[in-house]
DNA sequence: CCGGATCCGTTTCGATACTG
DNA sequence: CAGTATCGAAACGGATCCGG
């Protein structure tokens, strides 16, 4: 196993999406918390600057990650949705959650929820992509 | 659950380590690719300069991700080496690399490894890991 | 040679102000 | 409210240089 799995891995290609400080940021703020608008985002408790949050959002938008739209009924405001693209990124975001729980606790107040999450990691994802999907399907119709 | 999973995710202090660019790539030639030396990670395919490899590798140390030492026996040449906390990004760097393997398909070779990965997740995981562990310990003696 | 520091032009960031 | 404009600060990346 280990002498084929060398050369793989190859995640420099990835990581030119992933590997800044605020994309998993915000695709979090969507997935966990179901932020929508740039509003939204601008308010994050990490305080991205707008001009930073307009074009990571572009940047993602660009890779798919997610898709940008005006609702019907409110001409306004936009609307930035996870594609399933960036619902894949359950995972990825769950495994860096539970890794900064174990090494940056001071950072986190709520343990009862994380062993949960250690446990039951899979169902947990699951869950957590199903119920975004739902929301997405009762805004566009 | 939802509701109070909201609340989690504070990875943004976490992104301050594995935000950026290189520190995942680095830990992944370690890990997967048991890359030891300067010369080996400035030798990577991605094409770090030696600058910005010199300040990360000064960073991961300064987290506690990795370790520093020159061997008793070799007097010219550093030797760094994974910590438990390094060690322990394992399951990062896989599910990166699933994701990656999915939606970024061109450049990835071989998918049968994959395949196996998928299924084998946990197992793969741990036996990177021990696999990891025991040279270091071969090593350091 | 190897590890790594230094210099320097270019890019990106981040805060604030501003516009439609 | 959703972004753009601006500008100083920081980071990047390439090349080169230096000590052991």
């Amino acid at each position: 196993m280990k002498k084929e799995f060398r050369s793989l891995c190859p995640i420099a290609s990835t990581l030119d999406i992933l590997g800044d400080k605020w994309s998993l940021v915000l695709i979090r703020d969507m997935l966990v918390r179901e932020k929508k608008t740039f509003k939204a985002f601008s308010a994050s408790e990490e305080g991205i600057a707008t001009g930073i949050l307009a074009s990571r959002l572009k940047l993602l938008e660009s890779f798919g990650l997610i898709t940008k739209r005006k609702l019907p009924d409110n001409k306004k405001e936009n609307i930035y949705l996870l594609t399933e693209k960036g619902i894949d990124l359950a995972p990825v975001i769950i495994e860096v959650t539970l890794w900064g729980d174990k090494y940056m606790r001071k950072y986190n107040p709520e343990l009862k929820a994380y062993e949960k999450l250690k446990t039951d990691k899979a169902s947990i994802i699951s869950t957590l992509q199903e119920n975004y999907r739902q929301m997405v399907a009762k805004i566009i119709v």
